[in-house]
DNA sequence: TGCTTATTTGGCAAAATAGCAAAGTATCAG
DNA sequence: CTGATACTTTGCTATTTTGCCAAATAAGCA
């Protein structure tokens, strides 16, 4: 499934990918519509009501995160309906929670 | 080892905590870091090398790496030689490369 | 045509980035 | 102690990016 012989990213390119999508996660707002939608699709009136910002600004959240792929957009009537593109993104809180874990024991 | 129930950040300093890791990592000079730390320690220098950037940018990317504890900084002679707090931060990459593979699969 | 919902655009303030230079710190060699 | 090396920190500049809102624009209904 998530087989991993870890390749780290060198080249340009792949350094901008990995970026790209690390600076579309290092935004509290947009990280908390990911967590939302990590447990079901919710249209941008409801992302809005959560993350209590205008929903312009939602919006260029919600393009930000299209843009890198971490959402997908699907219209229903006069709503829009996001979802994850690939729940698997959502391993990174796994690793950052064990991140996270580790730091707090080792004092050093 | 890993085990991951995942757990979803939604309140204020867990969204903060998570998206300040990404943001630390939303830069490719810093990936790069991470990734050349990946595969053993460095001084200041040879990163500096590596990157192509004036040492003292280095040096404050490496304090912004500091920052959120990616990297530990140990002081050998005149030398600061920097490692991964965490390898298991590394599992980060595993994440993204799958996330970038299955992003390329599906074409909607 | 209106109404609702969402996107786009423009503008602004704040933050981040990269760069250099200069001053400061730490270690070591002589 | 002095000087050399290696790095950090601070200050400054210029540029870019970000985050936000508000107004204007689209898209889908009724």
């Amino acid at each position: 499934m998530s087989s991993c012989e870890i390749h780290l990213p060198k080249h340009a390119e792949e350094l901008e990918r990995a970026a790209e999508v690390f600076k579309a996660l290092g935004n509290a707002s947009r990280v908390r519509i990911v967590s939302a939608l990590a447990e079901g699709e919710h249209c941008v009136a409801d992302l809005t009501a959560l993350v209590k910002l205008d929903i312009s600004t939602v919006s260029n959240h919600l393009s930000v995160l299209r843009g890198v792929g971490i959402v997908r957009a699907e219209r229903r009537g006069t709503q829009v309906f996001y979802t994850l593109r690939q729940p698997c993104l959502l391993n990174l809180f796994c690793c950052l929670d064990d991140f996270h874990t580790h730091s707090n024991q080792k004092t050093s």
